[in-house]
DNA sequence: TACGATTATATGTCTAGACATATAAGTCAA
DNA sequence: TTGACTTATATGTCTAGACATATAATCGTA
């Protein structure tokens, strides 16, 4: 078998040959460890100039399929660690993507100076104004999820006269604060009186928590707390590599 | 201000460009759906030839950062959903990586053909012979988790005699079968008596679980239940992008 | 044998061109 | 006004070189 595909140059020619290379590694013809043909063989190989491999190989290692070693050649990465792309969606697009009717209604909103908790939430140290919020999502007229959430004014200003009775308040984030960072941690509680009572379920029943805080170059943004249902709702991520 | 950071170049040329654009999108200066200099422009303002800013820009693609249309230019993406990279690492490298004592224990282990019930799990067809493995992971002598595998022995006959009393299953296919793809489900649940028993927890106490099916190139390799006591796990992920 | 200096070599970066191609924008006719 | 045609242009890809640089391998010496 070469490694020319004969196939006419649809895709031009260095991604052919970083698609080439890639279905090895992917389908384990060439294991992790394995050293991958060098620079000048794949020019004779494929009949090009070195940049053209070059632009191939560069993007495998970008993607780290591949690492590079001056001297001594490229080689199949050892896959390292399992990481998950997990795509954390607005939630009206999650409902409707499901082909569900996306119901948003605010319970509740507060503009006040931040106590000690929210300067604690927000892991900032000085004092200043925030809003609190709590709304519930549903799909299908039937509670998705209950969030409850702090935004710090002194980093979006206009969140304090934004109208959050219509739109969710991650949604108008999303659209006036870009290019954010943010902090996961998911976890599992069984519901108290309160939140079973937000959620329509059982006190006792599971819940998925997602605590998101957000911030933009070292500027404290939100901190968020989503409470799902935790038998009717997943998370689902898929990832590649080992 | 100028694009031209007058620091040495230290870094390559084409690795400060890309930098000193990526510093401008970050930090707002450049908004959403702004227009990136056009390449004949940069390589007038770095003095460099259009390879050099092309491979700064193409990068900078790749990273999801601008978009790049033919005749029109290079603009900033606009974030379009929010995307974590959650990182599933081994339990062991987890536990050790938090200073804690890693412990293993293999509670359960048959090599049977698979049942109906096998055979909904892995998602395959025909029948064929199957490994189930259970089995707990402890950090500093407290449970933190319990696994509940099911290895396809069809796609993985090495594991039917592969020592799971030493080497947790997983550690053992990370090793074995590399480069898979997977698919994730997080959820929560209460614990059961069984559960409850196996993680030293209360009955009706919050466990997070996560369900793992694995396969590579349409095979099934193993199907994964993780179980952890819900209020002292966590999964973290961090990510980037509005 | 062990260690330090030298050399060979694969990758890293860069240039100054070239032609291809998609497409925004402008032009002109129905 | 609308639709079809043309043109200008920014990006996409590629070449045939060049020098830089880290380092594996070799060689020489203590």
């Amino acid at each position: 078998m070469s490694l020319v595909t004969d196939a006419a140059d649809k895709p031009t020619l260095y991604k052919r040959i970083r698609a080439d290379i890639e279905k090895r590694i992917l389908t384990g013809e060439w294991p992790p460890g394995h050293r991958i043909p060098f620079e000048h063989e794949l020019v004779a190989r494929y009949g090009c100039s070195r940049m053209t491999v070059n632009k191939a190989l560069s993007e495998l290692a970008q993607a780290d399929l591949i690492e590079r070693r001056r001297r001594a050649g490229s080689f199949v990465r050892r896959p390292q660690h399992m990481s998950a792309v997990l795509k954390i969606a607005d939630i009206r697009a999650e409902i409707t993507a499901l082909g569900r009717a996306y119901g948003y209604e605010l319970i509740g909103r507060k503009l006040r100076a931040a106590t000690a908790a929210d300067r604690d939430r927000l892991g900032v140290k000085k004092a200043g104004k925030v809003v609190a919020i709590t709304c519930r999502h549903s799909a299908d007229n039937v509670p998705f999820a209950v969030e409850d959430r702090l935004i710090d004014l002194s980093s979006v200003p206009d969140a304090a006269t934004a109208d959050f009775s219509r739109e969710p308040p991650g949604s108008w984030l999303l659209h006036h604060v870009p290019w954010t960072e943010a902090e996961h941690t998911i976890s599992a509680i069984v519901a108290d009186d309160h939140t079973a009572d937000a959620l329509a379920i059982a006190v006792g029943a599971p819940c998925l928590v997602i605590d998101r805080y957000t911030w933009r170059s070292a500027r404290t943004i939100t901190a968020v707390r989503l409470l799902y249902p935790g038998d009717s709702h997943r998370l689902v991520a898929r990832f590649k590599g080992g």
